[in-house]
DNA sequence: CTTGTCTCTGTACCACCTACAGACCTTAAG
DNA sequence: CTTAAGGTCTGTAGGTGGTACAGAGACAAG
């Protein structure tokens, strides 16, 4: 029935960044950018952070370590906060997410395979002659078939 | 023995781009940046560029497409310059960018099997439950073991 | 009271480009 | 000959995703 007069009790920006493994200027970054909200400020204008922006900064590390981009993380947190009937939309974010994932493997592995080949044929020798350079410096070398 | 007083045939940045495949404004700042030559001007002070220009440019555009850094280009072209005893140092060069490689694309299939699995998970459903977000939500969420 | 550590702000820097403004110059058509 | 369209020149700003540093203010310990 009362409000509960007490404070709720609140880290400062060196605390945040020490408990999400966030760094401590990508913080501030981030409230720039609008991916984090801007937090309320104690007398002396330090920010004061709750449980709810560790919560929101540890999903931003996590989506970034899944390698989405801060839009598409904009974008998961615009259909968090929107709340209902998100799943179809999160579902498709991510599948897309997935979709170029695989199209970044799959040029990695033809970069990889192109490139180890052409090292396989160096001599390894202090020769002037060497595959690699030869590789590059012909006229004919395409790596996209396109 | 005598001179060519014939001027070597060159072509305008515009050309140049077009030949090689590389965006007009990149050329300039390959220039600025040192990986291109600053090339000759003519009395208009337009830049003229030759057939060593064009294959220069080609070599570079061919170490990107291969994921080797402006830094590391910057060396390839370095070894090619000093031209000889070059082979095992190129080799070096490549073998090192051929783990960066690897350790990106271990990277990627991990990210992928986490978000594939938990995609998985999806009803797909106009539904507010949704198991991307719940992952990314949940505290215990950790995509590298370390 | 001084020293050290924290916070605040703005701003500059990293890779790797891309793009645009404003000033020239060239070319072709009318 | 004139004019309009296009190319070239320069410097500089923008984009992504941060990182870092300078300079000012706050605060606790010795």
């Amino acid at each position: 029935m009362s409000d509960n007069h007490k404070t709720v009790k609140t880290v400062r920006r060196s605390d945040l960044a020490r408990l999400t493994g966030c760094n401590l200027e990508t913080i501030r970054y981030y409230e720039n950018i609008g991916v984090m909200p801007e937090p309320p400020r104690n007398a002396k204008n330090y920010r004061c952070y709750d449980e709810s922006h560790i919560a929101r900064l540890n999903f931003v590390m996590r989506a970034r370590d899944l390698g989405f981009t801060l839009e598409e993380i904009r974008d998961l947190l615009a259909l968090v906060d929107g709340g209902m009937q998100t799943c179809a939309e999160v579902q498709a974010l991510a599948s897309r997410h997935l979709e170029s994932i695989g199209a970044k493997i799959a040029d990695l592995r033809r970069i990889q395979m192109v490139l180890s080949e052409t090292v396989a044929q160096c001599s390894g020798e202090n020769v002037p002659d060497c595959a690699v350079i030869d590789a590059l410096t012909q006229s004919d070398f395409k790596l996209h078939t396109a």
